[in-house]
RNA sequence: CGGGGUGUGGCGCAGGGGUAGCGCGCGCGCUUUGGGAGCGUGAGGUCGGAGGUUCAAAUCCUCUCACCCCGACCA
């Protein structure tokens, strides 16, 4: 591709809507174009990315038996009633109205439709197992997008849906899947992070997610570096510590004016906040729950909600507090009533911790779980924090941020049995598809590449997902020599198959390689007066300083070589790392 | 949805009652030519939108829309 033809316009200072690096560095680059908040086209640079992403997807998904089907993104509300989505999911889901009325929905996934294919098309477990996927678009009218590409409100999605006749089956598949994942993104040459993970508006039973790990990731990990124990924060546990072995003490109010918080409380007091029990308030279908964690940790709301069953669950407001006769700052478990109360593990078994009297100025010295108060459930809603022990191993978690590229879900049954996608099975007995559900965000990968291969000077693309391999700039067009060798050198690559930038611009050098750098073409070829004195060519590579001078002879050789090193060192990289049976 | 911020030419910004400017980019000409050139000369703007105040509004007032950031939420 020439330079003066490629529709691209790189950008000299950065657009002052961008703020996460990666994003500024794909607006500058022209890679990118929003059209509304969320709302991006991909311009030619970027649609090649997509396009290489989305090959090494197609290789990947068919190499585990895959195959490929494009679902409709417009879809007949009433599928998404029989399932119960249309009512479970808020505005989230785009619905709209056809002329006669009808209700549709845009899909933000394609759960729905896979089990209707499912439905309509499979009888027997002779069918089974299958997978089946598709590269398509996904409508998500997001609370908040963000981060450019990251998190946008219509993106594209590799979505895979894998179809089996039992639970056991799908166990043994599921690890295919893992591993097709770590091959996708080491050969997109991005190192993820693989975690357990909630299971979230999807349902199902067991669920990895592949973090990419960057500061400007929007979920928190819990990383062990000794054994290797990975989980989104939203479901990590973790050892919690011994609570000294005490008496029971008798039941104590004291005065405490003035302490709202649990910092203010354990200072006014002279104990350690992990003596103390933290109150924090939910809702959940107007239902009003009371979490209490030790006072030196932090509520889980992901915990809280699937130790409740609830299918939403938001910070209550003063309003709803004080209608339960609940102070907030001076809470307490002892005496309230019609809420349900849940209590983390470790404080039912911490013995004398202050807590709220439920009357302002007031705490309550020596309370006792079992003797002071009971809860309607204790379970583990505490929040795994950084240096929290390994629940494995001991050793303190590291908490990181991460972004996440991928998930993997084993669904199970919930969407056959809305459906009723069932099959005959050996015995003639009737039963209900066994479902799992992967998916990768090409947008999302785009974007946090771009955030984590770059430096001061611009993108830096792994090459096997590079636009392009190679950006010859040629300098000195106007010289006819130059011109001529740099147009030859261009027809030669490509005969080659180099996928070629050719800046045939009439620019300065600095401009030439400014934009080289900014684009992050793995390798730069310089042909100009200078070069051809010795009858040759400058190689570079964009991740490194070095450059060096290659003969006209040689150039195209020396090339295709630099290209077989390149995705070698990517290729080499691909972990093979078994999923272990049991998690 | 709560909190904060910003809307002035393609991009970055200034101006703050008297009819719009700077830098970069863009067109043309000459010079220059290995890390974002110089000079000259041009083109390009309903100052986000609507209403109001005023002799006069980019500027003041009211409403509204859009975009960004933090939170809530989320694959």
């Amino acid at each position: 591709m020439r330079r003066t033809v490629l529709f691209c316009e790189t950008l000299r200072e950065t657009p002052a809507e961008a703020e996460v690096a990666g994003h500024q560095l794909l607006l500058r680059g022209g890679y990118i174009q929003p059209l509304a908040a969320g709302i991006y086209s991909l311009l030619p640079l970027a649609q090649r990315v997509a396009t290489k992403i989305e090959q090494i997807l197609r290789e990947e998904m068919d190499a585990v038996g895959g195959q490929e089907i494009t679902m409709p993104v417009v879809h007949p509300a009433e599928l998404w009633r029989e399932t119960g989505r249309w009512y479970d999911i808020g505005p989230e889901l785009v619905r709209l109205r056809d002329r006669a009325h009808r209700d549709l929905v845009l899909a933000m996934t394609h759960e729905e439709v896979v089990a209707d294919l499912l439905r309509r098309q499979v009888r027997s477990y002779r069918q089974l197992p299958v997978v089946l996927y598709q590269i398509q678009t996904k409508v998500r009218d997001e609370p908040r997008s963000r981060g450019g590409l990251l998190r946008t409100r219509e993106f594209t999605m590799k979505d895979a849906y894998s179809c089996h006749a039992s639970y056991e089956d799908l166990d043994r598949y599921y690890p295919q899947m893992y591993q097709a994942y770590l091959n996708i993104f080491g050969r997109a040459g991005v190192q993820v992070t693989a975690v357990q993970s909630d299971v979230g508006m999807m349902g199902g039973t067991m669920a990895h997610e592949f973090m990419l790990l960057t500061e400007i990731g929007e979920d928190q990990l819990a990383l062990c570096d000794t054994c290797g124990y990975s989980a989104n924060r939203q479901v990590a546990t973790f050892r919690k510590p011994e609570p000294e072995a005490e008496e029971w003490l008798p039941l104590e109010e004291v005065e405490t004016p003035g302490t709202r918080t649990i910092a203010a409380l354990s200072e006014l007091l002279g104990i350690p906040e992990s003596r103390t029990a933290k109150a924090a308030f939910f809702v959940s279908a107007e239902h009003l729950i009371f979490a209490v964690v030790r006072g030196d940790m932090e509520v889980n709301e992901t915990k809280l909600a699937n130790a409740v069953g609830a299918q939403e669950l938001r910070p209550a407001n003063a309003e709803e507090l004080s209608k339960a006769g609940i102070v907030p700052g001076y809470a307490s478990p002892i005496g309230v009533g019609s809420v349900t109360i849940v209590v983390d593990d470790l404080v039912a078994r911490s013995p004398n911790l202050v807590a709220g009297a439920n009357r302002v100025g007031y705490h309550l010295r020596n309370t006792n779980y079992g003797r002071d108060y009971e809860a309607g459930l204790v379970a583990d809603i505490a929040a795994a924090y950084e240096g929290a022990p390994c629940p494995h191993c001991s050793s303190p978690l590291r908490i990181v941020r991460g972004v996440e590229v991928g998930n993997i879900f084993k669904l199970g049954t919930k969407y056959s049995e809305g459906l009723g996608a069932a099959f005959l099975d050996e015995e003639g007995v009737s039963r209900h598809i066994v479902m799992g559900s992967y998916g990768i965000g090409v947008g999302r990968l785009i974007a946090s590449t771009a955030e984590v291969c770059r430096d001061e000077r611009g993108l830096v693309w792994p090459i096997t997902i590079a636009p392009y391999e190679v950006y010859l700039a040629g300098l000195d067009l106007a010289d006819a020599r130059v011109r001529s060798t740099a147009e030859w050198l261009y027809e030669e690559l490509d005969r080659a198959g180099v996928e070629v930038l050719y800046d045939d611009r009439d620019e300065r050098a600095g401009v030439k390689f400014n934009d080289a750098d900014l684009l992050g073409i793995p390798l730069r070829i310089t042909v100009s007066r200078r070069t051809l004195q010795g009858n040759s060519a400058e190689l570079k590579r964009r991740a490194s300083a070095e450059t060096r001078y290659v003969p006209l002879s040689d150039i195209t050789v020396e090339v295709s070589e630099e290209i077989r090193h390149l995705r070698e060192e990517i290729l080499n990289r691909v972990e093979q790392e078994p999923l272990a049976a049991e998690e």
